[in-house]
DNA sequence: TCGTTTTATCGTATTTTTACGATGATTATT
DNA sequence: AATAATCATCGTAAAAATACGATAAAACGA
């Protein structure tokens, strides 16, 4: 029990939920509000900037790579992270696709 | 330990994780994508229609309703569940407002 | 009224998520 | 070379999410 039955959904609708899960926390909201607003790739100072500690940082900033909406490059001792543009629209096109189909509902038929 | 810190986040912020993880499962993305489709309201036969058990959909009913992307009317002894559209409207909004920001991010000086 | 249908809720087991200290690896600085 | 700075990962504790059987409540039909 618990575990999410992956094979009972389509192959879209898993990936809708996976790319949700990881705007799905506050934190993540913020770091990708950071990247979007700073226009210059930022590193670690998201540990200032939000009050959590180094190492969540990190793990929220390896979600978002994971799914791949940010990419990661080395700077010297630090590491530099900004939004993969290409995937950001792919996943804006996504969540937008979904959003349509309202389009198909007839408001008259609906409670 | 393990507790979201709400109180370190802006109440957009706070909003859109919460809105996201309504879609972060793909049985609440298949529920909504059939409600989508089917036009007119529907009830417990997403029991028949997805995989899962009855207690199971119940659950995720309530938590896509707790947000209020759909709304429920009690239709005799069934239960008729449809996309609340304002709000369905507004989440879109809400979410390409954030999309949007991309705009804002000058690619040359990204990594 | 009695039995059936339908759904919400409770209780609970299991898994996942979240958070952070500690550690190690890598690079920069002195 | 030694120290400092930066970041990923490990280990782990606590909380939330997920799933389902069991049960209760409400409405319908016979």
């Amino acid at each position: 029990m618990g575990v999410t039955k992956t094979d009972l959904f389509t192959k879209e609708q898993n990936e809708l939920a996976i790319l949700a899960k990881a705007f799905a926390h506050p934190a993540r909201i913020a770091i990708l509000q950071y990247l979007l607003t700073s226009n210059k790739c930022i590193n670690g100072d998201l540990v200032n900037e939000l009050g959590l500690a180094q190492a969540t940082i990190s793990q929220h900033l390896r979600e978002l790579k994971n799914v791949g909406i940010i990419q990661g490059s080395i700077d010297g001792a630090s590491m530099s992270y900004c939004i993969n543009p290409e995937k950001w629209e792919n996943v804006q096109q996504l969540f937008n696709g979904m959003f349509d189909e309202i389009q198909n509902c007839r408001p008259g038929e609906c409670c």
